[in-house]
DNA sequence: TTGATGGCTTGACAATTATCAAGCGAAACA
DNA sequence: TGTTTCGCTTGATAATTGTCAAGCCATCAA
């Protein structure tokens, strides 16, 4: 594996406090592996081989059931995805896709759980980022089952403009996919760009306009403990 | 603490492994209390002094937004809750209040996070319950977005009947709070459960019968990613 | 017993969201 | 350059879900 890439999983936090040897040990079964777009890295069910992550690219964390399909995540560059199914060794819950042409590191989920096993830091940076993420999955349970889908969207809007920090972005995501993400329809995702018009919203194909975030908050309501990634 | 109670969290998974003297560590700042029904034991966005036990009676995990609010998860004994919170020492993202006469310990979060921070088989403990608790919210999240309401009632039966063993059993919760959990109002509930008269199920009051269990499993087609607890 | 309470149910209606079909328009391709 | 493709939008309509109001019924207390 190329030392750059090495140097970049070695900065995530969840291997930035292991020992050297575990991290060693660690690399030395793992690979890296380039995908071009729309290839299903996972499907649901399956049992976990590797943890993977995400060195370039993007990858589309979706479910499925009885024909229907919903996005539940985006990950983004650097991070790792579905820690938890190979830490239990239980089968996957949610199938990955690359959204673009990705570079996708594989750790052996064996060697993951062996040195979870022996490391006691990765076992607490283990414990540090599967918090995160059940924080993460509570917060949009919260926003789903509390807010209509015009909410979902003006939130949405605002946690983006927030990170961008202009009030002007663009989605970095297809529509139909944000439909998805945010638990509705592309038409009806249509619709709510327009319905939120009136609450200081402008948009131009995949461009963004707040052109009034005070009316936006008004509206959208947000609160630290659904809409703040940190907290 | 009366040894019994005691005994009840040395006996969680959580615990199970742990050093003795980090056990011992960990009872001395803590306490068992009584509670009546209906009492709010924490509020969301408040930071967690206690990580808290339920040793008997029943807690209900619940959230607001904006003068609404939803019923998160019910906590039975012996378990645990707001493990995330307190180690990360980050604001409950949910309410809890007794559902029920209620005993509850409560262990010192700052205790737990430096007896996490020495005690590596508590960390991998920890791991393990988070991972656990993750993928059950994940579920969660596929059941309401994948899902109609009815189809979400018609699976929360079948997991209850098949948590029973019996093809009749009591709801053990006010239609309400189901309702609330399921992410829909009361009369839609009261609707669905009509709704499913066609699909198996009868309804008296709070006892349900599963007169036909190969019907309702055609109507609410099951999924083990979704609806088994295990796995 | 009586009355009050509160959860549940029902009906009527409204809002939200999904579905289906058609058309638009930008990007990709021959 | 023209054609195709595909995502997006729009309109019409239907299904789902929520809201409001009223009534039922079991429980509990006076």
């Amino acid at each position: 594996m190329l030392d750059s890439y090495r140097d970049d999983i070695r900065d995530l936090d969840l291997f930035a406090g292991m020992k050297q040897d575990s991290f060693e040990a660690l690399m030395r079964g793992a690979y890296v592996q380039n995908f071009p777009p729309r290839i299903e890295l996972i499907s649901e069910g399956d049992t976990p081989d590797f943890l993977h992550v995400v060195i370039s690219g993007s990858v589309d964390l979706f479910s499925s059931w009885n024909g229907r399909e919903t996005s539940m995540a985006t990950v983004r560059p650097v991070s790792t995805f579905i820690l938890a199914a190979t830490i239990k060794n239980a089968p996957y819950l949610m199938s990955a896709r690359t959204l673009e042409k990705s570079r996708v590191a594989l750790l052996p989920s064996e060697d993951v759980r062996a040195i979870f096993a022996s490391d006691g830091a990765f076992a607490r940076a283990i414990v540090t980022e599967l918090a995160q993420c059940y924080r993460a999955v509570v917060k949009n349970t919260k926003d789903l089952k509390l807010r209509t889908s015009l909410e979902r969207l003006a939130n949405y809007l605002l946690r983006q403009q927030r990170h961008n920090g202009s009030p002007e972005f663009d989605l970095r995501m297809e529509k139909r996919r944000l439909a998805s993400f945010l638990g509705m329809t592309p038409e009806n995702l249509s619709r709510a760009f327009k319905g939120l018009e009136p609450h200081g919203i402008k948009v131009a194909g995949s461009r963004i306009i707040v052109h009034d975030i005070v009316a936006l908050e008004r509206f959208a309501k947000p609160s630290a403990l659904i809409d703040r990634y940190d907290s």
